[in-house]
DNA sequence: GGCCAAGGATAAATTAGCTA
DNA sequence: TAGCTAATTTATCCTTGGCC
């Protein structure tokens, strides 16, 4: 199952200049970006990988995230909102610390990053597909790709990437994974940080050939550009048979 | 810092459905 | 009917947060 995917080297190459511009060393580890809109990078992957790529992302690619403030979330690790950051209330004027421009960043980051994933899973719970459904070829290839060659254990927010992505239910791609994991246990794995700051296990191949800090944005570049790729490939066997 | 409970993640076992 | 895959259930381990 390793005859489709071989060009993934450079396909993340692709996704990870796009992600880190050539201004900066590729991959280096840089201060937290905000959230890059998928349907940019999508046309800017597009136009370097010399492929005839639509101008606008089909309407199942992401969508940048529309910024609304947050509410309170009942999750125990988002307590921090956007009033914390923009409008201190007059309690905690007195004893809020002064913020370095780095840290209040970072914070808006975090921020960003939650609003985002939030709206992606809302993204990835309404897609529907049947129940018992067998993964078809496209769906197939690019779950294998990312459980051989990226991470046995990817986080839930890549697995919402994968499910927006290849169009399947979310619960199904992470039952794939869990099941996969069961049937074949090959390959040892690195325990490393995202961008995001989430702990992944990766495939050393990923970590130490591709990019040395992976993140959610630099993820979704590979699996798109790879999708793509997928879709491109099925399609000139399906002409040529 | 140590203890403990709660929750999450994971593996293992099991069941259900499909197909040759 | 056997084999494969998707999905579910259960048990275990680990992390996290609260309390002292």
């Amino acid at each position: 199952m390793t005859s489709v995917h071989s060009p993934l080297h450079f396909l993340a190459q692709v996704a990870c200049d796009t992600v880190h511009p050539p201004t900066s060393p590729p991959c280096s580890p840089s201060p937290p970006p905000a959230p890059s809109s998928p349907a940019d990078s999508w046309q800017s992957s597009a136009s370097s990988m010399d492929l005839h790529i639509p101008c606008t992302a089909p309407d199942h690619i992401l969508q940048p995230p529309q910024m609304q403030p947050l509410r309170h979330s009942t999750s125990s690790n988002s307590s921090h909102t956007s009033s914390d950051v923009s409008s201190p209330s007059p309690t905690r004027r007195k004893t809020a610390k002064r913020h370095s421009p780095d840290h209040l960043s970072q914070i808006k980051f975090k921020q960003q990053m939650r609003a985002r994933r939030q709206m992606l899973m809302e993204r990835a719970m309404r897609i529907k597909s049947l129940d018992n459904s067998p993964v078809n070829d496209h769906q197939l290839l690019v779950l294998r790709m990312v459980y051989d060659q990226i991470t046995m254990y990817p986080p839930e927010s890549w697995m919402v990437l994968l499910a927006i992505v290849i169009r399947r239910a979310f619960k199904q791609v992470k039952n794939w994974f869990s099941n996969e994991r069961q049937k074949n246990k090959e390959g040892r794995s690195i325990r490393t940080q995202t961008k995001e700051g989430d702990k992944v296990r990766l495939r050393p191949m990923a970590l130490q050939q591709w990019c040395p800090e992976w993140s959610d944005a630099f993820f979704e570049e590979v699996i798109m550009i790879y999708d793509y790729k997928v879709l491109m490939d099925l399609r000139l066997v399906s002409n040529d048979s």
